[in-house]
This record gives C-alpha cells, structure tokens and sequence, in this order.
DNA sequence: GACATTCTAAAACGTGCATTCTAATTGGCA
DNA sequence: TGCCAATTAGAATGCACGTTTTAGAATGTC
C-alpha cells in the first residue's frame, strides 16, 4: 500500500444500492455513484472494472447479507422463523432491501453481466442458500425430495412475505405491524410438511 | 386518410411488450421496437411522441387487459376464482404475463414518465381495479373497511399467485399444474373475510 | 529524501440511443 | 388525371453515459 485512499469498495458499494434503491437501475449511473461517494467517476474504476461489476459487486453483498439473516433458520428446520426474520431484516437494512428486493436481477444484468468471478461468487451463495431451503424441507417431510415442495418452501417463506413487503417497500415509509400477522396465518395455514 | 399504413399502433405496442419480456426494458430500444415489426424507427414517432409515451401505452394495454380478465370476477364477491383466473390469462399471454408481471413499472419508467394522458389512463384503470377489491371485500366483511383487509385480499388474490408464477414466467416454459394447487390451498387455509 | 506505486482528479473519447429531419411514396378524392 | 396529406424510409443530429487517458498528489520503503 503506497497511498491511502480516501474512498473505499464499500462506499461505492453503498452508494450503488442507494442509487438503484432510489431511482431503479437507470438512476445507478457510474457518474451519480460516484456524486453520491464524492469521488471522481475514475475512481471507480480502480476498484471496479466495469459498471457490470460495480453492479454485481452490489448484488452479492446485499445478497450476502440477506441470506445469512435467514439460512441458519432454515438450517434450523425452523421455517416460519426464517419467514418472519425477513421482516427485522428489512427493517434495518433498508436500503439493501429495495435494492434486493424490488429489482430482478435480470434488469440490471442482461445487457452485460457481471465478470466471471463475481458470477461464481454469486453462484456459490445461491447455491448455498437453495441447501438451506432443501435441508428445512428434508427436516419436515418424511421420504423424496419433490419439485412441489421445494416450490412450497420457496414460495412460503421466500416469495410470499416479500410480496407482503413488496407494496410498502415501494412507497417506502415503514412496515406495516400486520405484516408479521400474514405471515404467521400464512404459515398457520398452508403448513410446509 | 390519404395513404393506407402499413404498420398499425397495435404492432408497435406488441412487438414493445415482446422486446420488453424477452429482454428486459432495456432491450426495448427504439430501433429494436422498429426492426422487430420491420418498420423505420420513424414510423414510431408518427403514433407515439417518445419512448415513454409507447413503453407508456404498452403498459396500459397489458394492464387493462390483465384487469378485465380478473375485475369481474372480484365484483361477483369470488376472490379465489379471481386468483385462479390468473394462471389461464399468464397461460394465453405469455408475453404480456411477461411484461407486466415481471417488471415494475417503476424501472420502466422513473427516469421519464409517460405523457401526461397515459398516466391519467392508467389511474383510472388502478382505480377502477382497486374498486373492485374493495367490493369483493365489502361482500365478505360486514363493518368497515380496514387498510389491513385490503392488504390481505390484494395479497391472496393478486401478490400471492404472481409471487406463485415469478418462478417460472422468469425461467420461461409452461406453467406447472401445481401452481393452480398452491393458490387454492393459500385460499383454503388464508381466507379473505 | 528520492523512488515506486497507488490513488485522486478532471477532462476527453467513443458509442449507442432517442429524436428529428428531409425526401420519396402512396392512394383517396376532386 | 393530378393533387395532397399521411405515411414510409432512412439518414443525420445531439446528448448522455461508460470508459479511457493524462496529470498530479500522497505515502510507505530504501
């Protein structure tokens, strides 16, 4: 290390999920992240090769910090827990939420996706967390593994309750207290097993 | 009319909603729009002012179509025949099931809004959608109307089944037959009164 | 205290895209 | 038949943005 910087990986990283968070994919320009750090638009590219994997880069730690509110749960066989740590989540990441949660993946990638390494990097966390899902369902069910309850699972504790988050998250303010009552009927409802 | 068009409005918002499923909103560029219907790019500029006035019309297509498909139903006090009716409508619209259920409209459109006639057109549409949830509701309920009932009918009848066929419309290919099986029993065991 | 290296800093470049422009065609109508 | 507005046709324009370049400043090491 010769010369300390005065911006690091994380403020852009941070800076590109509050980009994205605010004003969708098209707002995260490399010009506005680096407003936002204060920083040059070049020096982004000393940490980033492209936007492709300053948006990547964004993505897996947001990702990152998503699963590993809710994997141990899972691993717990304790499914309704996991569903409902989405919620505390969300409310103290905010940021990351709407980032994570508001925008598919595939809006901010198609065009050009993120570098090889970051790919696998994401891979292994996805992959990872589909364990997670699979091991709470083994807990639970008694002989083969069926794509259905694998969907069930997914769609319980996963897709569900961010379609509960979902309208709040995009008007922003604060989640509604009844959003843990759904999810709990939901899950007194519709069981896993 | 002095010379008969060879190209119609429809064919441009069709191949805007098909570029748009395919490849995501930034696909749907304006000469991309223009090959796939194998037109000028100015021929668009003949029925539409600008990039958001046609992304604009093709939303509100997609839009009212999904609602008519659905808002009767509502109307009739049957909330779960509502959610069903989403799969044959995802099932026979593939493409629009794409466009519309798959991405916000806030990442078509933050950066410039539709003309001000679109939006207007696409209020009254979300009213008149929103109204037939709160009928449904109200035919179940007996006081008033409580934000959180809301909620949880727009969640069972709408959020949830879409969260239900991300999945797939995402990955492509048909939709499973176990999806019609998840909805009815979120129905089962969530119900909305 | 000079050097190598890593960073800041800001301007410059090139490209892709939305939009506009100019010209050429078409076909109903007088 | 000849006129004319609507339309096709496709090239031209201008801008926004990703990326590169060039220059200078900071800092640990010898």
């Amino acid at each position: 290390m010769v010369r300390t910087a005065r911006f690091s990986e994380d403020d852009f990283i941070e800076a590109t999920m509050a980009q994205v968070a605010e004003g969708g994919p098209p707002a995260a320009t490399m010009q506005a992240i680096a407003r936002r750090v204060g920083a040059p638009t070049g020096s982004i590219y000393h940490r980033f090769e492209s936007r492709a994997a300053m948006l990547g880069a964004a993505w897996n730690a947001a990702y990152a910090s998503f699963t590993a509110a809710l994997a141990p749960l899972l691993r717990a066989g304790r499914p309704r827990d996991a569903a409902l740590a989405i919620l505390p989540w969300a409310r103290e990441h905010e940021r990351r939420a709407r980032f994570l949660l508001l925008h598919e993946p595939v809006a901010l990638f198609e065009d050009t996706p993120p570098p090889a390494p970051l790919r696998a990097e994401l891979e292994r966390l996805e992959e990872s967390f589909d364990d997670a899902f699979r091991a709470c369902v083994a807990t639970r069910g008694d002989g083969a593994l069926r794509e259905e309850d694998l969907a069930r699972a997914k769609f319980l504790i996963f897709d569900a309750p961010i379609a509960i988050l979902r309208p709040h998250l995009m008007r922003g303010g604060p989640l509604p207290p009844f959003a843990e009552r759904m999810i709990a009927e939901l899950h007194a409802g519709m069981p896993i097993g």
